[in-house]
DNA sequence: GGGTATTACGCAACAGCGTTGCTATTCTAG
DNA sequence: CTAGAATAGCAACGCTGTTGCGTAATACCC
């Protein structure tokens, strides 16, 4: 049964909707606060003052804006937080440490031993996390954020069955890094961590998008209306196995003619803008299907091919999407590059804990 | 810039919650309301008070479980308010009076005059809602939902181009409709609508849905996460324009080989199974893509061969979605049958006014 | 230089939320 | 008939955002 809401909540709420407009423009200002939320200057001065004594934000002097007492400025602070994040692939295990507004400070690619075991995982991340953590200040590190591949259940912490991976079948990561690293950790699927990299980088104006994520098989990362969406079983996100050729060759998951089986094929006779037409069809298929207004390209193997890639799904987007005026999607690529998933599970404990409120959450935090 | 919270959002949350609660089970109580919501027992009371005071519960007697004084149990009261949906179609009105658990009560069909102008449609609304509302004790009736095809904007509740529709280009129908009928009205897409239908009759359990509509084209309406998904630009579940068939026939949409176009060419040629096959090739390929767990089968032109199509999807998900236990998705033909657009008009009104609230509304009601 | 209008800010009191403490009610069990 | 137990509700409380109003700091006018 969903939980209810009480004045903690209502608090976190505001808390975190003024967190974000700081995280957005930077610097702000009380009454333009007040004028953009509705509370009233008096309500957003409580907050501030919270704020303040959290840390995250500090006066940064004053604006005359004319006759009367001079508006006091307010500024983030950057680096009154920190988060890490573990992209964790088949032979590597990449780390990065990044700031409250999502900039990566430092990344540490570590080699995975083949068919790697959650121990040597749990190794490896135990000491790569000591040595990101080693230069922020105590108690400013505010958690672990994992992402890998699926399938694998976020709400419980467990990994089921990652995807070409050994030893790896209903493994409770999240709760073993949790114990092993001391302090929270996030287990997610790579590509919802990706996009939360770039919605966490990119603020509140970007609600619906999604990023294409082609590396040792094509996913997508699904941001649907302000909050990463990983549907019934955390399996949202298998964009490489629609159909886009009835009848087409036979893909490993069985089907026959999915986008991943049929751009791989592209891939492999060497024709990159084949592949890129036909990963820019299953983009234009899923705008259709669900009307995102960012698109995101990132992977491996995609951005050394990142303007066949972009090309191609400019002109398909332009082309056969009905052009209607308000119809519009922006199409770029990651602007982390490979760090992106990593970046992006750090942003989810972030996120988490200082990013716009949902619902009620379950578990009472600071 | 998002709004903040305040008091009267939480009382409202609270409300909507026990209200959702007292849908989905008919009668409760309130240390039942209390274990699930968090709430104190005190808190329930006062809830309870509340919509005492609305007309929305009554007392239903006592359970006597023991020892103790007796439970008191409440029931919601599908009576207390009303709702009018409307369904237009390309050549008829359909409009249909639930109650506020979702019953529909009457229903009546009108014709629409072929190329029907705005003036048109507002005339028979008008007389239509009349008829239906006149059962209806003054102030139990909330509004009226309008469904009908895209493309929309269901923020500004205006018609941009009506597919297949002349005369409606740029018509704001909410608000012209808000006038003439002097109550409040919604406008959708169709097939949001009849997700609605679904989600709200069949309670908050139902969270990740798709609703795939056949009906003079195929589109599909979008329940993610609790609430209803339209997309960026409200034009979410073009899921008939969703390329299957790489290089196949040339769709009125100018792609090719769209999941319409080649699911009307079997229908054309009156093989209804091998339309089936490929509708089912798209819902696998929507549970690929946002992994709902329920699948709503609708529309005219699909429900007289339901047998066909629901076997046809069932089949498919079964044989070609990853059988992982927990990974299971239901599929069903709608309770509703043809009044599923209709009806769901009228629940997105009582969504609206008695649902979960997700976030801070911008306007006060009531 | 001094007065005044203007803008920003915060203390204090307030209404309303869920919470807590406690009492009254109403049942069963003996 | 009494004791025990579970429910219901009144009253006080802490906290939220809100309102009223006084104070501070500036530009502008004379």
């Amino acid at each position: 049964m969903e939980k209810a809401a009480d004045l903690d909540y209502l608090r976190d709420y505001n808390d975190a909707l003024v967190v974000a407009i700081a995280r957005r423009s930077g610097v702000f200002d009380r009454a333009t606060i007040a004028a953009g939320t509705g509370l009233t200057p008096q309500a957003v001065s409580k907050v501030v003052a919270r704020l303040l004594a959290a840390g995250l934000v500090e006066p940064d002097g004053v604006r005359r804006t004319g006759v009367g007492k001079p508006t006091t400025v307010y500024r983030l602070i950057p680096t009154s937080r920190y988060a890490i994040g573990a992209h964790v692939a088949r032979r590597t295990l990449r780390l990065v440490l990044t700031d409250l507004v999502g900039e990566v400070l430092r990344t540490i690619v570590t080699p995975l031993p083949e068919d790697f075991t959650p121990q040597h995982l749990l190794d490896a991340l135990a000491e790569g996390v000591a040595t990101l953590a080693d230069g922020c200040r105590a108690g400013r590190l505010v958690g672990v954020g994992i992402g890998m591949v699926g399938p694998l259940d976020h709400a419980e912490g467990v990994v089921r069955d990652a995807h070409r991976l050994r030893h790896w079948h209903d493994v409770p990561l999240r709760d073993l890094a949790a114990e092993r690293l001391g302090m929270p950790v996030l287990l997610d699927k790579d590509v919802t961590a990706g996009v939360t990299a770039e919605a966490w980088r990119r603020g509140t104006t970007f609600r619906d998008a999604v990023l294409i994520m082609v590396e040792s098989g094509i996913g997508s990362g699904l941001w649907l209306g302000g909050s990463a969406y990983r549907g019934a079983h955390t399996n949202a996100g298998e964009f490489g196995h629609m159909v886009v050729q009835l009848d087409g060759p036979r893909c490993v998951c069985g089907r026959r003619g999915c986008l991943e089986i049929v751009h791989d094929q592209a891939r492999a006779r060497g024709d990159v803008d084949a592949a890129a037409r036909v990963l820019a069809v299953g983009v234009v298929n899923l705008l259709q299907a669900i009307d995102v207004d960012h698109v995101v390209l990132a992977g491996a193997d995609l951005l050394p091919h990142a303007d066949a890639y972009l090309g191609a799904a400019l002109a398909a987007v332009r082309a056969e999407v009905p052009r209607v005026d308000w119809l519009t999607a922006e199409v770029t690529t990651s602007s982390l590059g490979t760090d992106v998933i990593a970046a992006g599970a750090a942003m989810e404990v972030l996120n988490e804990e200082y990013g716009p409120l949902t619902s009620p959450r379950t578990a009472a935090h600071a």
